[in-house]
DNA sequence: TGTACATCAGTGAACGCGCGTTCACTGATGTAC
DNA sequence: TGTACATCAGTGAACGCGCGTTCACTGATGTAC
């Protein structure tokens, strides 16, 4: 618990390396404690083994710890649903992006609710360094993601939809429901095939094959 | 803001109204503020007119207090969903459930995110007097009106689901996902006929009548 | 009818705590001459 | 090559604040006799 090996100081041009030792201790406390209120600026200090003002160097305040949190997760979700698009059937494409996004979401309960659960967020008009515009371009990359693949398979004609953008709106939606819920509650009684039957009935796939 | 009238103590065996009084300005709060953050045992004190250490007469601890916030707010839905089921077509009536949920997490945003985000839960198994039992048992009425809804729309031959119970639960996901994201986000792009788009696929309604 | 007393709703002062933030500082390291 | 100096990463002590909770209390109201 308590850090033994001291911290030696990053040589001169290299303080920047601090910034993602703090966002990384943050994640960690994340993922560990599930209740986002424990991540402080004192308690980042704390697991990075720096004394707390150290952080203002790196962070105009303690939002902004948080918004660096989110947008490394987002960054991540967007890398594993583009690491999830191999092969070149487009059925078999937009199957396993969604497969990953809600792998991502089981694997990172804490981290999911955080990006979504929007609990993070200061007033935002108030006094912090965070804009709206930072928050609302966090998970285009995402849905753009999902919206290529969707409408891959129109295009290949193995799915119905004639608004591709909206359907995957709603696809993701049903995706987001199911995420945020299972990263949520400690138990509930899912059916069995719950996951393929939100993802089957929402991405208009023609039955075909 | 601050209270002017006097509170005048409550007569002799109806000192529970206190009690209502504290969850009536819990929720007042939490609408106000949509950070639950800022429902803190003394700033529903200061609300109700009361001295802190009152609420201790009411509730054992702090998150009994959102305990009882959540429990009534789950109660209000339950009523409304139960107020939307009228007339005779089942069709209509698993349309009308849905909007009425939908409604609900809209008119009361804060209260939704609360109901559903999980966040106001202590660690559950550290020193709390909430209990899993009390969590978990939660939704359940909501989401047997709204099976109860969708079979009487299969056994009436309008919805081809052959797993009503599956098939709610994804519905509700659907729903879950749409509500939440409104509840949380300041701005989103959303398609016109986003909330029809979800229902409509996910009920399995056939296109007849 | 009068009075002593138990009950009960709510109070005021105080506690220890962790928080975000500020301030002036330390001391190592690279650079200019 | 030596030395003065600017730069830079990080520190330690302190601040004021609101929090949850405790404790002994006050004073009105109903009840027993």
């Amino acid at each position: 618990m308590a850090e033994t090996t001291t911290r030696s100081r990053n040589p001169r041009g290299e303080g920047g390396r601090l910034r993602a030792e703090i966002v990384a201790a943050a994640v960690e406390l994340l993922d560990e404690t599930s209740d986002q209120s424990t991540i402080t600026l004192r308690s980042v200090a704390r697991r990075v083994g720096i004394a707390a003002p150290s952080i203002y160097r790196h962070f105009p305040d303690q939002p902004a710890i948080m918004l660096a949190v989110v947008q490394q997760a987002f960054g991540e979700l967007e890398a594993q649903l583009g690491a999830a698009l191999t092969g070149d059937d487009p059925r078999e494409r937009l199957l396993a992006i969604c497969h990953a996004y809600l792998r991502f979401a089981e694997d990172h309960p804490s981290r999911y609710r955080t990006m979504f659960g929007g609990v993070w967020m200061p007033a935002l008009d108030d006094s912090t360094s965070i804009t709206e515009q930072d928050v609302s371009t966090l998970g285009d990359n995402c849905i753009r993601l999902l919206t290529e693949a969707l409408t891959d398979c129109v295009n290949a004609g193995v799915a119905t939809s004639t608004d591709p953008h909206a359907d995957t709106v709603a696809l993701w939606l049903g995706m987001h429901g199911l995420a945020h819920q299972k990263a949520v509650t400690v138990s509930f009684p899912w059916p069995p095939d719950i996951a393929e039957r939100v993802i089957t009935t929402l991405t208009h796939l023609t039955d075909g094959v």
